[in-house]
Order: structure tokens, then C-alpha cells, then sequence
RNA sequence: GGCAGGUUGCCCGAGUGGCCAAAGGGAGCGGACUGUAAAUCCGUCGGCUAAGCCUACCCAGGUUCGAACCCUGGACCUGCCA
């Protein structure tokens, strides 16, 4: 087995790390448990969320023993780490529901059989029973206000806006999380994103002082576009794990979308894809970027991953059906009704107006933007050009007597079902 | 505490009584070109029952035939002095 720091190195995925050869003689020794937290700060985890998982789960494949931590508590309290500006509180119902929907999501990316299992925590169980006069003497005792000052987290918000005493004490938490995880599980590693290097060391400096034991820290990359733009999202928000949120189709398509630049590296980070492979797909984009074969690898490795097989089948017959050279009207029933059912999609009655079809299936944001649409020769139905502003789309218009596929630019669809 | 300046559309930023739904840039969107890529060029970019109407230039009042622009009060931000 290839030394697991050396394959993050390779994929591009490591920022920084502790002490490096300590941490590569502790692999060395024995398997060691390595925690990774989130916060439930919304009611999916995303692409950023996604690449520190990944990383629990490489380590775990490398024969470490992964906790998967989901902050209950810390969720409550918000990380003022990388935000200029103060959370909003949410409310217990809110966080307790997010916290049980991320679980799952965490779940799926670890194994919980044989001698490496996997666990899954949170801090709320720990945290929520500490005293307030328990919490000040025994753990922010360890804590020197100076030290805490400096932390890159806070020392960029005093110089702005300031935060509140409850995000300060948020690097005190984080850090309780640790030495619980050592006390309880044995735990000498923290991974996380480079945002959260302040945090994880945080918790290594408390263990030190409480347990005097030499724990690690290790923090992945922020992922990056080469046009510049915030990895993670699209014109329609932020990619999430959640089908419900991000459709396992709309996701498809935002990975089959990545930029040849950037390609590569996101099968690095993203994929278990072996180096040959990954080297295999590097060379077919350099000479053949029109095939876009490391693209297809990308997208159809992680939704298999996130969504399963057969969601992988839909997203590529839909892709297929909607993007393909065929007349749409070729298209059988039953593959029309699934590519549809992975779009935006409005019911309607026959005689609203094309232009309202556009706006209520949420291809444009306003009558005025779907009217612009048709004016820019941007707006298709059918995979044919709408050019009359007043269009009303007729019986004769529907396919397989139902359906009607709405189009807007290149590669923006949506369906709408008469009902 | 004193003095000076600022708050404009998604963001940056011009405008200082009518020609302002508001210059310019960025983002976004559409088109051409392509490979459902990038870059580039062109167009577009508040809403609507659409040659008209409504809402909008921090908030609330006022002056005026007419206000983003003038006056009064308020909120917030910035620089200088202390």
C-alpha cells in the first residue's frame, strides 16, 4: 500500500500538516483514529464539505479508523472562521434537523464493518451536559486569551467588524471535541479544511496541556477554479449532497461541466480513480479535449459515489436525451418522462403562454426576462426556436400528448406537464 | 468629543433640480465561435395587464410644476484632530 500522505501529496489535496514526520511514523505504527467535524450550518453538506470527507474516508481506506463528527453543538454556537460578518443564531429545532440529515450524508462515505469501522458522534453529547463553571475551570483555564486573539479566525474579524463572545469561545469548543475524541476514542488526528488549521490547533495545543500527549493536525486544500470564480456553485446556487437540493442530474452536469484546466485536479480530489487512470484521462485532454473523456470520468465517478449507480443512468439518459442529436420528438414516453424528472419542471394548463411557461418553470426569473429571452433567439420549445413574443403553445405541440420541453440558451432545460 | 466626507441598481462606481430606470466597469443572461470547456467578439441586463404604467438612488418628512440631486430630522460608515 502506497503511504497515504504521499497519495494526498500526489492528488494535490494536502495544505498543511503538523509535525509532517511525526504524522508519517504514526501511519507507520499502526492504525490511527482520525476525526473530521461539520458544522450543520445548512441542511446538506456541500462540495467543500465533500472534499474533507473524502479525505476521512481515503484515510480510512489507508487502514486508519475514521469518527465522523457532526456538530450538534458547535453548530449552535457558528465558526467565525473565513466569515466577515457574525452568524445568524438557528434556532434547536432547526440545527437538531440538519444534524440528523447530514448524519446520513456522512454515513454513506464510511465503512462501519471490520476492524477500521468507522463511528459517528457529536458533540452535542458531550457538550450540552458541561456547566458553565466547568467549562471556565476546566477548559478555558488552558486557554490564553492572547493566544486566542491571534488565531487568524478572530484577529481578521477584530480588525473588521468584531464578533460576538459566543463565536469567540467557538475555537474552545472545537478544541474540547479533540481531547473528548483522544480521551474517548483514542483520537491523535484532525483533518479539516485549511480554514479550520486555527481550530485543529487549537484542539492538539489543549491535549498537550491537559494530557501532555503529541496529537496531529492535518488540513486540505481550498478548492480553486481557474477562471477565478468560487468553487461549488452555479448560477443556481450551491451544489449540494442533498438530491432534494441539487438534483442528482444538476449535478451531473456540474461536474461534467468542469473546465479542461481544472479537470485533473478534481479527479485528484474527488475520485478514487488510480494514478494511471487519472494520468490516462490527463493525456486524453490534453489531445482530445473535444471528447471531454475526463469530464464524463468526473461526473460519472462522483454521482455513483454521492447518488448511486442508477441515479448515474438517469443523469447520463437525460443528458443524452435532452443534449442529443435525435429529434426530441423521436424520444419514447418513458425516457421523456425521466429526463424531465430531473429538470425544473411546472405544470401547466394548454393556453399559458410560452412566456409563462418560461417564468413559472423557473427558466427565467421574470415575465420580462423569459420575453428577453425569446427576443436574444434564446429561448427554445421542443429544441426549436421561439421567435413570437405572444407564442401559445397548441395540443399539436405536445409530446406523447403531455409534454412540452422548454429550452433557454444552450444548455439551461426544463419540462412542463400539462395537466 | 471636535472637524470633514460618504451611503446609488447583484457588486464596484459616475451623476448634484427636468434630456435619469440612472454613465462606465464587473458578475449574470443570450448570440457568434466551439467540445454542454476556456478565451474572444456582439447584444442584453428593475417589474408589469408593455409605444404606456408601476417601483427604485439609506430611512422619514419638506420645498418645487418637477428631486437620486435642494432643505429638516434620523440611522449607519469613513478620514482627520483630540
Amino acid at each position: 500500500m502506497t503511504d497515504i500522505l504521499d497519495e494526498l501529496e500526489w492528488r494535490g489535496v494536502t495544505a498543511q500538516t503538523t509535525d509532517a514526520d511525526a504524522l508519517r511514523k504514526a501511519f507507520a505504527d499502526g492504525p490511527v483514529t482520525v476525526y473530521a467535524g461539520f458544522d450543520p450550518t445548512a441542511p446538506s453538506l456541500h462540495m467543500g464539505n465533500l472534499a474533507t470527507l473524502l479525505i476521512l474516508t481515503r484515510f480510512q481506506r489507508a487502514g486508519n479508523k475514521p469518527i465522523g463528527l457532526v456538530g450538534g453543538a458547535t453548530g449552535l454556537i457558528g465558526d467565525p472562521s473565513g466569515r466577515s460578518t457574525e452568524r445568524s443564531l438557528n434556532s434547536e429545532d432547526i440545527v437538531a434537523d440538519w444534524v440528523s440529515r447530514i448524519r446520513v450524508q456522512v454515513e454513506k462515505f464510511l465503512s462501519f464493518d471490520g476492524p477500521h469501522a468507522a463511528q459517528l458522534v457529536s458533540n452535542l453529547d458531550w457538550t450540552s451536559e458541561m456547566s458553565a463553571i466547568g467549562f471556565l475551570r476546566d477548559i478555558g483555564k488552558h486557554f490564553p486569551v492572547n493566544r486566542m486573539l491571534a488565531r487568524e479566525s478572530v484577529s481578521a474579524r477584530l480588525a473588521g467588524e468584531g464578533l460576538s463572545y459566543t463565536e469567540f469561545s467557538y475555537q474552545i469548543l472545537q478544541a474540547n471535541d479533540y481531547l473528548e475524541l483522544y480521551r474517548r476514542h483514542g483520537c491523535t488526528l484532525q483533518v479539516g479544511g485549511s480554514d479550520q488549521w486555527g481550530n485543529i490547533t487549537a484542539g492538539v495545543d489543549l491535549i498537550r496541556r491537559v494530557e501532555g500527549a503529541h496529537t496531529h493536525a492535518y488540513t486540505g486544500k481550498l478548492i480553486t477554479k481557474a477562471d477565478g470564480t468560487k468553487f461549488g456553485k452555479t448560477a443556481g446556487g450551491s451544489i449540494w449532497l442533498d438530491p432534494e437540493l441539487t438534483s442528482p442530474y444538476a449535478f451531473y452536469q456540474f461536474w461534467l461541466n468542469s473546465d479542461d484546466r481544472d479537470v485533473i485536479r478534481f479527479l485528484k480530489v474527488f475520485t478514487f480513480l488510480e494514478r494511471e487512470r487519472i494520468e490516462e484521462l490527463e493525456t486524453a485532454v490534453a489531445e482530445r479535449p473535444f471528447a471531454r473523456e475526463a469530464q464524463r470520468a468526473l461526473a460519472e465517478e462522483l454521482t455513483t459515489m454521492v447518488h448511486g449507480a442508477d441515479e448515474v443512468t438517469r443523469a447520463i439518459d437525460a443528458s443524452k436525451a435532452l443534449f442529443g442529436q435525435g429529434s426530441i420528438q423521436d424520444l419514447d414516453a418513458a425516457t421523456l418522462a425521466a429526463a424531465l424528472a430531473e429538470v425544473p419542471k411546472a405544470t401547466a394548463s394548454l393556453g399559458t403562454t410560452y412566456v409563462d411557461l418560461l417564468a413559472e418553470s423557473g427558466l427565467a426569473k421574470s415575465k420580462s426576462e423569459a420575453r428577453r429571452a425569446i427576443k436574444e433567439g434564446g429561448a427554445y420549445l421542443n429544441n426549436v426556436k421561439v421567435t413570437d413574443e405572444e407564442y401559445v403553445p397548441t395540443s399539436g405541440d405536445l409530446l406523447h400528448g403531455r409534454f412540452l420541453v422548454l429550452r433557454r440558451g444552450k444548455k439551461t432545460l426544463g419540462g412542463v406537464e400539462i395537466a
